[in-house]
DNA sequence: CGGCGTTATATAGAATATCTATATTGGACT
DNA sequence: AGTCCAATATAGATATTCTATATAACGCCG
């Protein structure tokens, strides 16, 4: 049977959604896609966690919108990284690095 | 210079303090000082955030407490991990495991 | 002895992020 | 037209950490 979904830590979306836009420009529903099929289903971002939280990186300057049309002829927003996004992707792994490095100290202490 | 503490992940501070009392029985600010020491600064549990964790860590009886006094003669409350708190902390174990992979997934995917 | 600083614990309230649940829109297909 | 689905939106609930403040008890020092 396959491993349930993981909550994610709070905290952690930012850096999911800005790693996924790295690749290339994405809307919404697509990040939320990547992102499930990349983890085997461990990440399963909620649409009532990923859109609040794209209107905030927005906001914040790190990624912009923009409404399209789809191939399939849906209105999606297409969302694209920008460069202050790409200073604040390389922060947060930055941060993630040192926080998995502290836990396993922790972890594997004697 | 040294760098900045981190804020922790909410989620995180009960693997961080059922880890510590894996070792051994320790009161309250013995377990923020060592999770500080390990990590070289990186986690500093505040005493707003310790305190709280630790009753609710007792309510789920994951720990269990109890008034002591220390070498210096001070009063302090020592908590010990139950055979629940073992179980629960192995679970927890997987999970953060289980995070990192995902993360990592993602942060290294092509 | 009395004041002062320090350690240990406690707790209320603020801030923040994610989740649940629900709503709306527009297109496709019958 | 009616139904279904994909995509986006948003309000409210929940949970956890942080800030700020408080209390108690001990040692130190003038």
């Amino acid at each position: 049977m396959p491993e349930p979904a993981l909550e994610l830590l709070k905290g952690t979306l930012d850096l999911l959604i800005l790693r996924t836009l790295e690749l290339r420009p994405m809307h919404g529903s697509a990040i939320a896609e990547r992102i499930s099929q990349v983890t085997h289903g461990a990440f399963q971002v909620k649409a009532g966690s990923l859109f609040p939280a794209l209107h905030r990186l927005e906001q914040e300057g790190w990624i912009e919108g923009e409404w399209r049309e789809s191939k399939e002829g849906r209105r999606v927003r297409s969302y694209t990284l920008t460069r202050d996004g790409r200073r604040q992707l390389a922060v947060e792994k930055k941060t993630w690095a040192r926080i998995v490095q502290a836990t396993n100290a922790l972890l594997e202490s004697a």
